[in-house]
DNA sequence: TCCAGTTGAGTTACCCGTAACGTTACGCTA
DNA sequence: TAGCGTAACGTTACGGGTAACTCAACTGGA
C-alpha cells in the first residue's frame, strides 16, 4: 500500500514549466488557455503535463487571486427524509454544471451543529452558502452577515432572509390542508409530528393548519410531538398513541408522508376503514406514494426545483446578474384517497 | 444587499496580531493552541479575534503546511436512490464527528462524469477520496493511483481495489436471491432492469441470480434492461412489457425496490394475485417495506452501516492506523410476502 | 554577580499559483 | 536603418498562514 505519511512528490507547475523549458507564468498561462504563448510552446507545455501527470492546484490559485473558492457550501439536516435528499440532489446537479462544488453538512435539524458547520465550511472561503432553515444561532447570524457572500436560505419562506429565500410559505401550506379536510367534512382533528429546532418549518405549518381549522369550524382536538425522528414507525407509534388518548378524533395530520404512511399501517393493521373510519393526511408526496393501491393524501412541493432554484439565485448574484431577495416555490394540495372527499375538488 | 464585487475586507491574522500588539506568529500559535505563550498573550490575542470576527483562513493554512485539506471527496451516483442516500447520510456523519468535510459529486452512474469530477476535486487537495461503484474511466483510474491519497471504493465489493474497498458480493447477493427463488418453487423467472455504466453492480447480481437459477433448476425466461432510471414508474411500466412478451412468468426479480413496488402496483392494478399469480422480488430493503401492508420479498443491505464504515476506513488510513483493505458488509434476505413461501426459511 | 536554563516572542523562508509589469525579439513601415 | 508596435515570454511581488530558527528577557542557583 501506498505510505500517506510520506509527502507525496506532487508535480507543481514550476517542474513543468522548467521541464517545458519555459517560464512559470508561461506554462500558467497556457494552463488557463488565456494567450499570449504560441502554438509551439502550447503543445510542449501540454505534452509535460499529461508525461508528468500535473494536476492544477486550485487551492493555491484561489490563494493567489485573493478570490473565493467555487466551494458552495450546503447545509442539510438529515438525507434519511427523502425530501432533503431530492433538494440536495436539485442544488448539486445545477452547481455541478456552473463548475462549483458542494460542501456538504448534516445538522441533524440543530442550531449548534449548524454553527459549528458555518464556521468550519466559512474557513474554506466558499463561494457562497445554502442554507436549509431560518433558525441560525446568533453567532451563526453574525458570521453569515459579515461573511460578504451570498447567502440562500431554503425550505422556509423567509421575508427577511440574510440575503436571498427560496421555499414555500409553510404556514399557508398547513393553512390549505387545515381547510380542506374541513371542507371534507372533518371536525376532530388531530395531529402528530416531532419536536427539532428546525424542524420549526412544520411548526408553522402547523399553525397554519390550527388557523384553518378553528375558523371552518373543526377543532385540534390533539396535537402529538414526539421527540423522535420524524419517520414511519414514530408515525406508528405516534398515531397509537393519539387514537389511544382521544377516540373521536376522524382525521389525523402528519408532520410528513413518511410518518403519515406508518399511521395508515397503524390504522389499517387495526382494522379501522381509511377514510371512512379515520383520514390520514401526510405532507411532502413521497414519491412512492403515486404506486400504492391507496394515493396518501398530501401536500405535493417541488423539492427537486426548490434545489435548482436555490442553485440558481446563488449562481445568478455569483455572477452579478440581479437577483430576486425572495422566492416561493410553490405547492399543491394532493386530495389522494386517505381522506373522504366531499367536495368535488378532486 | 451587499456588494459581493467587492473584495470583501476579510480580517487576517496579521491583523489580528497587529490589533493585539504581538506578532503574526505570537497570534498564530495562541490559535493553535500549541503553547509557547502567556495566559495574558492569550487572552489578549483571542479578544481581537472575537472584536474583529476573526475566521481562520484554512486555506492558506493547507496551503502554507504543504499538507492536504480535511476534504473528503464523496462520490455518489444519483441521491434519488434512497439508498445512496443512506449511504451518503453514513459517510458524512462519521467524517463530521472527525472533522472532516464532504465534497460532493454525483456522478449520474456515467464514467465519464466521475473523471471530470475526480479531477476537479483532486484539484483542492482533498485528504481523501470515497467513490461508488469500481468501474473508472483509464484516466481516473491513473489519476486515483498517482493521487497519494487514502481511496476507499464502496458499493460494490472489489477484491483488488485502488486502494480500500467496502460494500457487498453482488454476484452472492444476486446468486442467494435466484435460489431462494427456485426453492420457493418459481421456474420461469424474469427480471426488470436499467443498463447504467456504474449500475454494473446490479449486472453483477443479475449474473449471480441466473446462475442460482440455472443450477437450481429453473431458467431467467427473460431479462429486461431499461434506459431509464431505476425508480418506480420504470418498474411499473418494465412490468408490463415483460408480461406482455412472456405469459408464463411466475416470478419477476427486479434492480431495486423501487422497481419492484412499480411492478408491484402494475400486477394489482391488473388484478394478478401477488405472490399467487406471480412473485415480486426486489432488492435493497427500502425502510418503507416495513410499514407497508404487503412486505416487499427483498435483500437488506446494511446502508448506513456501509457508509460509515467506509468513512471510518478512511480516517484509520488518515490516522495511520492499519487497515484492511477490503471490507464484507454482509446482506440478508428478506423473505417477505410477495413470494410463495414454500421452504419454511420464513 | 555571573551564567545556564527556560520561556516568550520576533524573523525569515517558504508553499504554489496569479497579476502586473518588464523585457526581448521580431516584423513592419517609412 | 531607425522607429515603432506587438506578440511572446520572463520577473517579481504578493497572499495568509506555518515551521524552524533566532533573539531577548527573566529565572534561579552557585
Amino acid at each position: 500500500m501506498h505510505d500517506f505519511t510520506n509527502k507525496n512528490k506532487k508535480i507543481s507547475l514550476t517542474q513543468v514549466a522548467s521541464a517545458a523549458g519555459v517560464s512559470k507564468m508561461t506554462a500558467s498561462r497556457v494552463l488557463r488557455g488565456e494567450g499570449g504563448y504560441s502554438e509551439k510552446t502550447r503543445k510542449l507545455v501540454m505534452e509535460k503535463v499529461d508525461q508528468l501527470g500535473y494536476l492544477p492546484n486550485r487551492l493555491a490559485a484561489v490563494f493567489a487571486g485573493d478570490k473565493t473558492s467555487t466551494f458552495v457550501g450546503v447545509s442539510i439536516p438529515e438525507l434519511g427524509n427523502e425530501v432533503f435528499a431530492q433538494v440536495l440532489e436539485g442544488i448539486d446537479r445545477k452547481l455541478g454544471t456552473f463548475g462549483h462544488q458542494t460542501v456538504l453538512g448534516l445538522t441533524q435539524h440543530t442550531a449548534e451543529e449548524e454553527e459549528t458547520w458555518i464556521s468550519t465550511v466559512l474557513s474554506w472561503q466558499p463561494a457562497g452558502l445554502i442554507l436549509t432553515g431560518r433558525l441560525h444561532s446568533p453567532r451563526a447570524t453574525e458570521m453569515l452577515r459579515n461573511a460578504g457572500i451570498p447567502i440562500v436560505e431554503i425550505w422556509d419562506l423567509n421575508s427577511s432572509p440574510i440575503d436571498m429565500s427560496v421555499g414555500i410559505n409553510h404556514f399557508d401550506a398547513g393553512f390549505d390542508m387545515g381547510r380542506y379536510l374541513v371542507q371534507c367534512g372533518y371536525r376532530n382533528l388531530g395531529y402528530v409530528g416531532t419536536s427539532h429546532d428546525i424542524a420549526n418549518a412544520a411548526t408553522t405549518r402547523l399553525a397554519g393548519f390550527c388557523k384553518a381549522v378553528e375558523s371552518g369550524g373543526g377543532q385540534v382536538t390533539k396535537q402529538l410531538c414526539l421527540h423522535d425522528s420524524a419517520t414511519y414507525y414514530p408515525g406508528f407509534y405516534g398515531t397509537e398513541q393519539l387514537l389511544g388518548s382521544s377516540t373521536d378524533i376522524d382525521v389525523i395530520f402528519y408532520q410528513n408522508d413518511a410518518m403519515a404512511f406508518g399511521g395508515l399501517q397503524f390504522c389499517t393493521g387495526k382494522g379501522l376503514n381509511v377514510p371512512d373510519d379515520i383520514g390520514i393526511a401526510g405532507w411532502g408526496d413521497l414519491p412512492i406514494a403515486s404506486v400504492l393501491p391507496k394515493r396518501m393524501t398530501s401536500m405535493h412541493v417541488p423539492h427537486l426545483k426548490l434545489g435548482q432554484a436555490a442553485a440558481e439565485m446563488m449562481i445568478a448574484r455569483l455572477s452579478g446578474e440581479p437577483v430576486g431577495d425572495v422566492r416561493d416555490i410553490g405547492f399543491k394540495l394532493i386530495p389522494g384517497s386517505t381522506v373522504r372527499n366531499l367536495t368535488g375538488l378532486a
